[in-house]
DNA sequence: GCATATTAGTTATGTCTTATAACAATTATC
DNA sequence: GATAATTGTTATAAGACATAACTAATATGC
């Protein structure tokens, strides 16, 4: 009987502290949370300029890469084609990026970003840039080394 | 005209390789990249077993503590409380977790894994580590401790 | 002790992201 | 030259995640 009380007290009663060294044992679990507050943090540093994180990344691949089809900036950034569209239109309607029509290839656009667009761009990147440095600061260089090092090696291990 | 031809052919031509040092320079891009592969197979291979990473992550918590209630399962792995009902009707619904009411506060439940619930989250942990030991194959020990720290730095940045 | 506020779980719904199917136009392949 | 493959597109669906509002129960302030 005093069995059983101990037993549900020790089960039932709230608790300010939670175990979770099951989770944290694994990998994916600190870099999903990492992730998520990276993710909520950058969205919002860059929702004053009107970019969204996917916006913004095709974007730099845009203004990094000059005359880039929409298949190709799909296929690098892992976007299905018909959500690239959308992101597209929505970058040539703020009048960042142009679509031309190639004459080589009549099926395709090429794509360039506009002086806006580049400025937005530089904007952008240094908002980013900011917001790298206040969630990374205090870390040493050889540590972002060996992150990024990390993650480049996760990324390779299941392309194969 | 020269100089615009070669312009154009330099712009549109169809390119196998894309520069993205100016994405790659930000440990976001490269977190968002690892996790996204991680993520998808992770999935694929808790998918026999009948677990979501949700679910997955949600019963570990509740077989490490059991009689944690839904709200602090919920605060814990930041998800919606509307969300966490869901994610313990489909828990219930496989009989691996029963809700049972709180005497002491008789708005909560608190979360118990059954034995077959217990019995799912083992073999589920001894996938997910045989995924991660692919995934993260041929790093040192001290390479994944710093992997840790900084991802836990990270999540510490923004509480403030 | 009682009115008011707060909390836990729930339902319904909305939004945002990502995926799939099907199509026209164009180009590649055999 | 017939067939297949590719590009961009539309429409639609599936997913995860967020918000509002509600009931039942408990906590708080006077």
């Amino acid at each position: 009987m005093s069995r059983n009380k101990a037993a549900v007290d020790e089960g039932t009663a709230a608790r300010s502290i939670v175990n979770d060294d099951g989770l944290r044992q694994f990998l994916g679990y600190h870099m999903k949370r990492a992730y998520s507050v990276l993710k909520s943090d950058l969205t919002k540093s860059l929702e004053p300029l009107g970019l969204r994180i996917t916006t913004y990344s095709s974007l730099i691949l845009i203004v990094d890469n000059p005359g880039i089809r929409q298949s190709e900036l799909a296929r690098n950034l892992d976007i299905e084609r018909p959500n690239m569209v959308v992101i597209l239109d929505e970058l040539e309607q703020r009048g960042w990026v142009n679509r031309e029509r190639v004459e080589s290839d009549r099926r395709s656009y090429a794509l360039f970003a506009t002086l806006s667009g580049r400025q937005v761009c530089e904007k952008a990147i240094t908002i980013d840039r900011a917001h790298e440095a206040r969630l990374f600061q205090g870390l040493k260089d050889a540590q972002i080394k060996t992150l990024i090092a990390v993650l480049n090696n996760v990324e390779r291990q299941v392309g194969e």
